[in-house]
DNA sequence: GTAGGGTTAG
């Protein structure tokens, strides 16, 4: 482009600027970029009579820029200065209308283009075929096509592009078995769609025949077939074809290797694919999004908000789809000062503030405890669907708004929004954490109205919902009524309730249920053994302890205990003890134990993430029961909190379910047992 | 002097 402006202001010059062929091919040039299009535009003003390459420049160039809308006026202003249209004027409006995606403007140069007897044109009856495919309208493409006199392989291919574009999936096949049929060969091109139609349809006969085809027929493997085959490969999960197809290619690009690293992420394979990403040459956003959205899959919050960090160093512009991910990466880790930066960073750059980023703002927000907030957002959103009413309800019902919840589950129905499992599980809460034992029962018994079939997680949401108003009889007999067999965590929930009521006989019933199907879980000892704890059954509290083996040393520093706000509980320590050794379950309760009196503390944000990134300090010393922690999320125990082994977040809470609660804790000689004070 | 068809993320 410098030798071309160097050349322009030598015409200048040497007033050659008015020679008609120099000044086109400057113009030419400064069109074909859309950078420079507007250097174009100040040349074309110079010319008294441009001739149809200088229209036709104008024309295409316009086209590829954002204003794609002017070359019509410049196809108008054709005529009147006595240039005639070429086919090659035609080729380039047709593009126009492509870019505008208005099929009326096709039309109406299709009859322009009848009109002045340029149908037979081979290129200009195959731009009219993808224009109309690409439009939305495949039959009047297919008509073209069928009326033209002569017809090429791109014929052919601009055809199935269109109806594949419509996903008219099955039509792309038909029209693959009917070029067999006159005996065409196909290319790349259409292989690219034929194998998509495959991946779409899920028609893996038809998929491994067109690979073979590839194989019989040589037909070249460029990067645009070769990554098609790297996708639906990785899609189908067999990632070693997907692998040997990238390594085979003659030439790879970016969006090889962006495909390969999703299919190694889809595969859980985040080592192979944070290698692959290790390997790129160049990175563009959507090879950093993957890598990040590979971390969050993989449960590595933590490490995917730094690759964030790497991105934004390494000058990589985020878009809404990279940011949807690190804002849900954020909901993870409870990292609520990142959410709002990331919030700042959308209204700031003028990032697209599509559904998902709407949403991903709401569960991070909720997440957070800070429901104001995730109000706001979803106010402002234009479009909201169910994940968009759900996220809020059950951050709503969580974070002790369990009215508001249900109020807003009635507008969710107003507004004809439809109802998910999901939805029911926060309304479910709501209610539980608002003692309305009957109206959830209700809840629960309207779902299959709305077409869903109560899973496990409800189960265990309606077990909660009885137990925790003291009602454990009715859960009992609840959980014997269910058809399909219960799961651990349901009876566990209902185990956690009879300790909360020191509840001992029941307690020992649920127990005995609970070892017959899930006897490894040290989760399901702990909590008979703190029950009998609760009750001063301290022999046979500590029989059940001891007689479970799986025990693990943790480092305790007394600054991060009292820290913790650990000084509401008697610590057996002794004052410089250091260390203590704890079972691992114990290492759970004990979390559990320090997030709720965190979460109970009121209208305390900053200190209340203070203190869970002080526990996530803990907790990477410790081995935390992850099964224990999955009963948490799900029943919404010990102050609506839920911790795992990569992850704390912590909602806070009105009620406080700390006092009395036993906890466990142990020095370096024996096993000792506290209670809350 | 200017030409047509295809691939990746929630």
């Amino acid at each position: 482009m410098d030798a071309i402006k160097k050349l322009h202001g030598r015409l200048i010059v040497t007033g050659l600027y008015r020679d008609a062929y120099s000044v086109s091919r400057v113009l030419s040039s400064y069109a074909a970029s859309s950078s420079c299009f507007n250097d174009a535009r100040l040349v074309l003003h110079q010319i008294e009579q441009p001739n149809k390459f200088i229209w036709n420049s104008m024309i295409r160039g316009v086209s590829q820029t954002d204003q794609p809308r002017e070359a019509f006026s410049y196809y108008n202003q054709m005529r009147p200065t006595g240039s005639e249209q070429n086919h090659l004027t035609f080729i380039f409006i047709i593009k126009a209308c492509e870019r505008i995606r208005q099929i009326e403007a096709g039309k109406q140069i299709h009859g322009h283009i009848i009109k002045l007897g340029f149908v037979s044109h081979l290129f200009v009856s195959n731009a009219l075929i993808h224009v109309y495919g690409f439009c939305g309208a495949p039959e009047l493409a297919r008509k073209v096509f069928d009326e033209t006199p002569e017809r090429d392989l791109v014929s052919w291919n601009s055809l199935i592009c269109g109806y594949g574009q419509n996903n008219r999936m099955r039509d792309v096949l038909d029209l693959f078995e009917a070029m067999q049929g006159e005996s065409i060969i196909a290319d790349a091109v259409t292989l690219v769609k034929v194998l998509l139609a495959c991946s779409h349809l899920e028609e893996w006969n038809a998929m491994d025949k067109s690979v073979e085809y590839i194989r019989v027929n040589n037909v070249t493997m460029d990067i645009y077939l070769g990554n098609t085959l790297i996708d639906i490969c990785g899609r189908r999960g067999r990632i070693e074809l997907a692998r040997r197809t990238f390594d085979e290619m003659p030439e790879r690009n970016v969006v090889s290797y962006n495909t390969l690293i999703m299919s190694y992420t889809k595969a859980g394979d985040l080592a192979a694919a944070v290698n692959l990403f290790n390997e790129m040459p160049e990175r563009d956003v959507i090879s950093w999004s993957s890598i990040i959205d590979g971390y969050s899959q993989a449960k590595q919050f933590v490490r995917a908000l730094e690759l964030f960090y790497e991105m934004m160093v390494a000058d990589v512009q985020p878009d809404e789809i990279t940011l949807a991910s690190v804002l849900s990466a954020c909901a993870h880790l409870g990292a609520l000062d990142v959410g709002r930066g990331v919030h700042d960073y959308i209204r700031k750059n003028s990032i697209k503030a599509d559904i998902y980023i709407g949403n991903s703002l709401i569960n991070m927000y909720c997440k957070s405890a800070c429901i104001a907030e995730a109000v706001e957002v979803f106010e402002e959103m234009k479009e909201k669907d169910t994940v968009t009413w759900t996220s809020l309800i059950a951050g709503m019902a969580v974070n002790g708004f369990a009215n508001t919840a249900l109020e807003f589950f009635g507008k969710m129905l107003g507004a004809g929004i439809k109802p998910s499992g999901p939805t029911f599980i926060a309304v479910l809460h709501a209610c539980t954490h608002n003692g309305l034992v009957d109206e959830g029962v209700q809840y629960f018994n309207s779902m299959r109205e709305y077409h869903i079939e109560p899973d496990m997680k409800h189960y265990g949401c309606v077990v909660d919902l009885l137990s925790r108003s003291g009602k454990l009889n009715e859960a009992y007999d609840f959980i014997e009524k269910l058809l399909v067999p219960p799961d651990p965590v349901v009876w566990r929930i209902l185990l956690s309730a009879c300790k909360q009521n020191g509840n001992v006989e029941m307690a020992e019933i649920v127990t005995k249920e609970l070892l017959k199907t899930d006897p490894t879980n040290s989760g399901n000892y702990v909590l008979m053994s703190t029950t009998y704890a609760g009750a001063d059954r301290w022999d046979e509290s500590m029989k059940l302890m001891t007689g479970h083996k799986n025990q693990q040393a943790v480092y305790l520093d007394e600054k991060v205990l009292t820290s913790l706000g650990c000084e509401r509980y008697q610590w057996p320590l002794a004052p410089k003890a250091n260390r203590c050794c704890m079972h691992n379950s114990q290492a759970f309760d004990f979390v559990m134990n320090v997030v709720s009196v965190c979460a109970a503390v009121p209208n305390n944000n900053q200190l209340e993430f203070q203190k869970v990134k002080d526990v996530k300090l803990f907790q990477r010393n410790s081995c935390v029961n992850s099964s224990s922690c999955n009963d948490v999320k799900l029943s919404g125990l010990s102050g609506y909190m839920a911790v795992d082994m990569a992850e704390v977040s912590c909602w806070r809470t009105g009620l406080s379910s700390v006092k009395g609660y036993p906890s466990v804790i142990v020095n370096k000689e024996r096993w000792v047992f506290a209670k809350a004070v």
